[in-house]
DNA sequence: TGTACATCAGTGAACGCGCGTTCACTGATGTAC
DNA sequence: TGTACATCAGTGAACGCGCGTTCACTGATGTAC
């Protein structure tokens, strides 16, 4: 049945958003469906391949959840894109973990959308500037709220969204 | 013996360099210096424990490293600490991931003479700003270099000095 | 100087455990005639 | 409508493996007399 493929990835999910995805074996996850590890070899070739498909859905999701306006003022609209990022290394910080340490894996085309969605932007915020320069941007930004994300995980301080747009206009040089 | 348990130490320093440190096994630490597994037991509680001193070991390594100097140029000493730590990303992904993953189970002393001397810097960079100005600072630095360290490590873009300072004039609004 | 004893780093084999994965089998369901 | 067969998701027990940890024992070294 399609249905119990799509209950294991949803269920996968569910127990990354709780705790690190290094801890969760085959057993629990499918004891908590109820099927045997049998059974999941039934949808999928190995462990490696169900979190393969599970960072592609979660991709697709984060994106959507971004809902990015391209056609939007880039500045708030980055804006608005950093702060939900924060936000959910703050509220999720174990799924958060999961997409971060499995992006540099993922060439798939969700991705891509993605972050083409956010240079897109950042051309638009600084229109006048070559493309190295835009590149650097990119960089800066994409550092900063990985690493306050981090920092958010680890509990060395809180979600502040003045420190957000603060560190943006900066950057920005707004 | 006092020099089997430095070499421990000195041996696991040395596979945290080479490899992903949850990727290590006691056989493969022992082997590789000529002992057995039971022999470790004599010197060290656990693989936990030995993971704790390691880290001190290291944190002391990484302030003496630095070298911070308080009374410096704080704007220079501070672009020359973050040249050094994204140099560090670059140069030695590993142990840096260690570091930065163990770091937050760290109160020990060490940590903090090297947390309170970067503050110490931000606040002669400031010296008109206020205390949460400065917290807040301290924050958008930290979160940079890690980020921007995780990028170097993830291979998704290389160290450039141009970058990092440039961001740092920008955060310092100089 | 020689003997008896204590200490303790190191040995080596074993322990129990949880893991990902495999596979012969089951049994419900759909299809062909 | 009833019978024979094919399909295939799911079972459940087992596989081999590597892991951290334990422990009775060894044997070199130092100490006391």
């Amino acid at each position: 049945m399609k249905n119990t493929k799509s209950l294991i990835l949803n269920t996968t999910i569910e127990w990354i958003s709780e705790k690190d995805y290094r801890e969760i074996s085959l057993r629990t996850l499918t004891n908590s469906i109820g099927i045997t590890t049998g059974a999941f070899y039934k949808h999928f070739n190995n462990k490696e391949d169900l979190y393969y498909q599970v960072s592609i859905l979660l991709s697709q999701e984060l994106t959507e959840r971004l809902n990015l306006d391209i056609t939007a003022d880039p500045t708030s609209e980055l804006l608005k894109v950093a702060e939900q990022i924060c936000l959910l290394f703050q509220n999720e910080p174990y799924l958060m973990a999961f997409i971060m340490l499995n992006q540099s894996n993922n060439l798939d085309r969700q991705n891509f959308v993605f972050l083409d969605a956010i240079n897109k932007l950042i051309q638009r915020v600084n229109p006048t500037k070559n493309e190295q320069s835009n590149k650097a941007l990119f960089i800066q930004l994409w550092s900063f709220i990985q690493g306050y994300g981090a920092l958010i995980k680890n509990g060395v301080t809180n979600y502040d969204r003045g420190l957000v747009k603060n560190t943006l206009y900066k950057l920005l040089e707004k």
